[in-house]
DNA sequence: TCCAATATCCCCCCTTTGGGTTATGGAATA
DNA sequence: TATTCCATAACCCAAAGGGGGGATATTGGA
C-alpha cells in the first residue's frame, strides 16, 4: 500500500495554483497527479473513470461549489479522499465541507511538503488539517453547562426525544400519564421552552440525552 | 510566548508511565512537569492554584473518571489545556473526552517526541491528536444522504425546530394554518415519522435544517 | 400538450399537550 | 430534627396537533 503511486486529481480555479500544484505532485516520487479541471462541472464528467486516489479540491469554484462537488463525488464514491484547499485559515465553510464529506482541510499557503504529508495521510486513513482548523473542528464538540435535571427528567426528555407520547413514556416507565406531566413541566421551566418540540431541540443540541 | 517554559501537569494511575513522563517532558528545555497525581480527586484539591498550562490526563482513572475530571477543570479554569492520554487508537471515550473540554486525544504508546509536540501544538491553538482519532472526528460530521423536502417544507420544518406552532408559523411565512398543516403532513410522510417531536429530533441530527 | 410536483386552502374529528393548582411519602441534607 | 428536593398522583380547561378527506392554481418538463 505505501510502496504504491498515489493517484491525485486536482480542482482548482486559478491556472498558476493549479499548475504549480501538479507540477509539484508529478515531480515527488509515489504521487502522480492524473489530472486537472478548473471547476467541479467538468471534473465531474471525467473522474469517476479516472477514479483517482486523492482529490484535491478549491472551494471557491466559478459555476458549482466545491460543497456540492464533494458531495456529489463522495455520494457516488466514497473511496476517493477529499482534502479541501481553502483560502482563509479560519474559513466558515469548514463545516460544511466536512459535512458534505471532506477528510481534510489545508490552507493554500501550506508549504509543499506539508501538502503532500497531507495527501499521505488521509490515504493512511488520517484527517490532515492545520492546527487552528483542528482546535475548530474539535471545539465544536464542546457543551456549555446545563441545568441540572434530575435523574428521572433526564430519563423522560430522552423518551420524549425518541417521539413518545406522554402515555407511551408513562407506560414504558410504569408511571401515571399524571406524573410524566408533571416532569415535563418541570422540564420546561429548567430549560426555559414551552413546548415539546422546543425541548427536544435543546435536547439534543445541548447533548443533555 | 514561545520562549516561555510550558508548566505541564499529569494526572495518570500508573506510577511507571507516571514517572517517565515527568522524567520526560523536565528533561526536556521548554517544558517543566510542575505536578503529579494518581487521580482526579487529589488532582482537583490543588491545580487551581497550581495553574499548569497544559494537564495530560489518562482517562481510566480509579475514582472519578478523567472525563468528569476534565468536565470540572475545564468548567473552572477553561484556559487550562487538556490532552487526554488514552490506551487504545480507536477509543469508545473519544467524544466524550472532546464534548468535556479536552482539546487533544493521545495513545499513551506514541513516541516521546510525539507527546512533547502534542503539549507544544495544544498551547499554539491546536488540537493534537492521532490520524485514526481525527479522521473518527472528522467523519464524525458526515451526514447521511436524506430524503428529498422541498424548498418551502425545509422553511417550515426549521421553524418547528426553533419551537414554533402551526399559528405562529403561518404567520411568518403568510401562509394559512391549513396550509403549514399540510406540510406538516408531508414532511411526516417523507421524513417517516408521527409527530413534531420526531420531526425535530430527526432533523436535528441528520442536520436537514 | 398533458402530467407530475408543488404550494396553497378548507373541512371534520379526535387525541395530545401545556398551564394552572394541590397533595403525599421518602430521601437527602443542613 | 426540620427543611428542602424528588417522584409520585390527581383534576380542570383551552389550545394545539395529527390523520383523513378533497380542491385549485402554477410551473416545469417529458
Amino acid at each position: 500500500m505505501i510502496d504504491e503511486i498515489i493517484a491525485v486529481t486536482i480542482i482548482e480555479d486559478d491556472e498558476e495554483i493549479r499548475q504549480s500544484l501538479s507540477y509539484l505532485i508529478n515531480a515527488t516520487d509515489g504521487f502522480e497527479c492524473i489530472s486537472t479541471y478548473p471547476d467541479c462541472e467538468s471534473a465531474l464528467r471525467k473522474i469517476f473513470e479516472e477514479l483517482p486516489d486523492v482529490i484535491l479540491m478549491d472551494i471557491g469554484l466559478p459555476g458549482m461549489s466545491g460543497i456540492e462537488g464533494i458531495k456529489i463525488i463522495k455520494q457516488k464514491k466514497p473511496v476517493i479522499d477529499i482534502v479541501v484547499l481553502s483560502i482563509h485559515e479560519n474559513d466558515e465553510y469548514v463545516f460544511d465541507a466536512l459535512c458534505a464529506g471532506a477528510s481534510g482541510y489545508l490552507i493554500k499557503e501550506a508549504q509543499p511538503a506539508k501538502i503532500l504529508d497531507a495527501i499521505k495521510e488521509v490515504r493512511n486513513g488520517g484527517a490532515p488539517m492545520s492546527t487552528q482548523i483542528a482546535r475548530m473542528v474539535v471545539g465544536s464538540f464542546k457543551v456549555q453547562p446545563s441545568p441540572h435535571l434530575t435523574q428521572r427528567e433526564t430519563e423522560v426528555l430522552s423518551k420524549l426525544c425518541d417521539g413518545m407520547s406522554y402515555k407511551m413514556i408513562a407506560d414504558k416507565l410504569f408511571i401515571s400519564e399524571e406524573t410524566v406531566r408533571r416532569h415535563i413541566k418541570n422540564i420546561y421551566k429548567k430549560l426555559e421552552v414551552h413546548s415539546k418540540s422546543e425541548a427536544v431541540a435543546k435536547a439534543i443540541k445541548q447533548k443533555l440525552v
